[in-house]
DNA sequence: TTACAAACTCAAGTCAACTTGAGGTCAAGC
DNA sequence: GCTTGACCTCAAGTTGACTTGAGTTTGTAA
């Protein structure tokens, strides 16, 4: 395997430079060495970047990614937890369909208050039954 | 219909008191008027509360949400911005739905490090080509 | 009518997740 | 041998989305 430098992972992960540099510093990627100064990266790096880019499109934090996937940290990871992730991740890809049913109607309807429309109010109603959200701390990530 | 005080609307929607003020101020809510000093609200105002956190759920911007579904501003939508929205929310649940294969396998999975297990990694490859994440400007929030 | 909880305003503070800037190092090509 | 481009460090700045604090006002229950 070849080994990368921070332009090359920058370039191939689509991750900038800079943000490549404050992972590393909070733990989140690792450098296998240095080549001078210049930092080494092992090409799984990019899968690694792959997970991390993913996880902060599902609104994790990257504390939280780090507890996932970090190689060291933890060192038993909290399995039941991460069952829980899963099930409330799951909860919010009903959500996010949800929404977007709820956006496609906004721009197909031609109603001209979405609040009078009544199939607008059943989706709203139908998505307040099932409660908003989970945390709510932070935007579940990059659309 | 009863008109609710700030106190009201806070509790029943979960939002804290100093999340309306500044959700009316940078006008994604309206309150109906005032009695005295205090803002009165329409029970609609929940709703919008609603999908505010729905929005914000799935990754938008407050600025995003208010040109979704903010009554004035945009005096007409851009409806065709809102499909490639929703379009893009649609590939935002299919990525979710891997996230929470992958979380799930980790949570089971007995390897030692996840980069060393095949079914790891064959996840993993799938979603690097399905390309990781659209804007990716914040997370889509709220797990 | 007085007490008090619940509102209010406005400025300033906080937090995560980065980015920017200033100034420095180094290998390679001309 | 000198310029250039890609890298480096470290501190400080930025942005969005709120929260906090200090000081003030008010509707309602006792």
């Amino acid at each position: 395997m070849k080994i990368l430098d921070i332009g090359e992972v920058s370039r191939q992960s689509g991750v900038a430079v800079s943000t490549l540099r404050y992972y590393e510093e909070v733990g989140l990627i690792r450098s296998t060495g240095r080549n001078g100064l210049r930092r080494q990266f092992d090409p799984e790096v990019l899968q690694t970047l792959s997970l991390i880019t993913l996880g902060k499109s599902a609104g994790f934090s990257l504390d939280e990614i780090r507890s996932m996937f970090g190689k060291d940290g933890e060192p038993d990871i909290d399995r039941q937890g991460m069952v829980a992730k899963a099930d409330e991740l799951d909860r919010q890809v009903k959500r996010l369909e949800a929404l977007s049913n709820i956006i496609r109607h906004v721009a197909e309807c031609p109603a001209p208050s979405h609040m009078e429309c009544p199939s607008f109010q059943r989706m709203i109603t139908i998505v307040q039954k099932r409660g908003a959200a989970g945390k709510t701390k932070k935007g579940t990530g990059s659309i």
